[in-house]
DNA sequence: ATTTTATTTGCGAATGATTACCATTCGCAA
DNA sequence: TTGCGAATGGTAATCATTCGCAAATAAAAT
């Protein structure tokens, strides 16, 4: 009942009316800790009774980045959306290219870059997206010891 | 002179087999001078004879990329994907969030970054992705002018 | 508490981009 | 020119996302 209440302020601190798949949602969200892509949303859902439609999930997901309480991004392979809370700090991640595990990247050095481009330019800056890729420690480790036909391009994009 | 000749010979240098397709697609990736999305291509290969089908098109942007003779990257909407010459040097842009106008930044503030976050977490950098986005002095007058309902929450981040 | 009224949800069908298949055609070395 | 592996075209299949609409809900009004 308590984790329900802030819920329930948070969702209409945003303008966004109270229902039961949108606390759900948000619970879920709070709960990873990590963006969350919709079918990864979904499939949580399922996990108990209540399940929130996946078609619902989708709707809700664009209500809460439309009002700022999320932030849509794209996943490391391109293919789909990648939902985080707003309210969690880094929007910068170092991703590694393997194993697709994420750190936040408190740094930013982009701010300056930004001051820069709108003096010379005149655009009104409004935002950036910033992601680095390489390979996690525990990662080079289990390449370094599968390798051996590797000369060419056999490490594929995909 | 011959300009047929140095496409072949750029493919050639990347380890691609020559065709017409191949040549055709480098070429007006060449004339575009600009990204183009596979749409774009085949659309531009249609506007004369010899046609390059779009699943043709498909693979061969996915070849290019594999041997990084293009770039692959994904629109603004986050969409589809489009392609740019590697040779072409920027690899990020300015993008105006109205008109959609891109602008090549030539400055890049991450490669610090990618030092300083390879040292601290022990992670094998092997690339980021940088984008900025604004509103180009253009559309900034534009919006100047329709301007009148937009109260709420329009103006959002995406 | 019940009715009203505007939303929201669920589910399945539709869409759009990308990929997979496969029969036909092409590039190129012998 | 011939032969064979690679490439192409056309289309069917996939996958994530979006739509359409009837049924279920929420908040407001009675």
């Amino acid at each position: 009942m308590n984790v329900e209440k802030s819920t329930e302020t948070k969702l209409t601190s945003f303008g966004i009316k109270n229902t039961f798949q949108r606390k759900r949602v948000l619970e879920i969200l709070a709960g990873a800790g990590q963006p969350l892509t919709v079918d990864e949303i979904y499939l949580r859902s399922k996990q108990e009774a209540d399940v929130v439609s996946l078609s619902t999930v989708y709707r809700i997901m664009e209500l809460f980045a439309a009002k700022g309480l999320v932030l849509k991004n794209i996943t490391f392979d391109e293919k789909k959306y990648i939902y985080e809370l707003a309210a969690t700090r880094h929007k910068h991640y170092l991703i590694c290219a393997s194993c697709k595990k994420k750190l936040g990247i408190d740094d930013c050095p982009v701010e300056q870059l930004e001051r820069t481009l709108a003096g010379q330019t005149g655009y009104k800056i409004v935002g950036h997206k910033l992601d680095v890729y390489g390979y996690c420690p525990a990662c080079q480790q289990a390449m370094a010891k599968t390798e051996g036909a590797d000369s060419d391009g056999a490490a594929k994009t995909k």
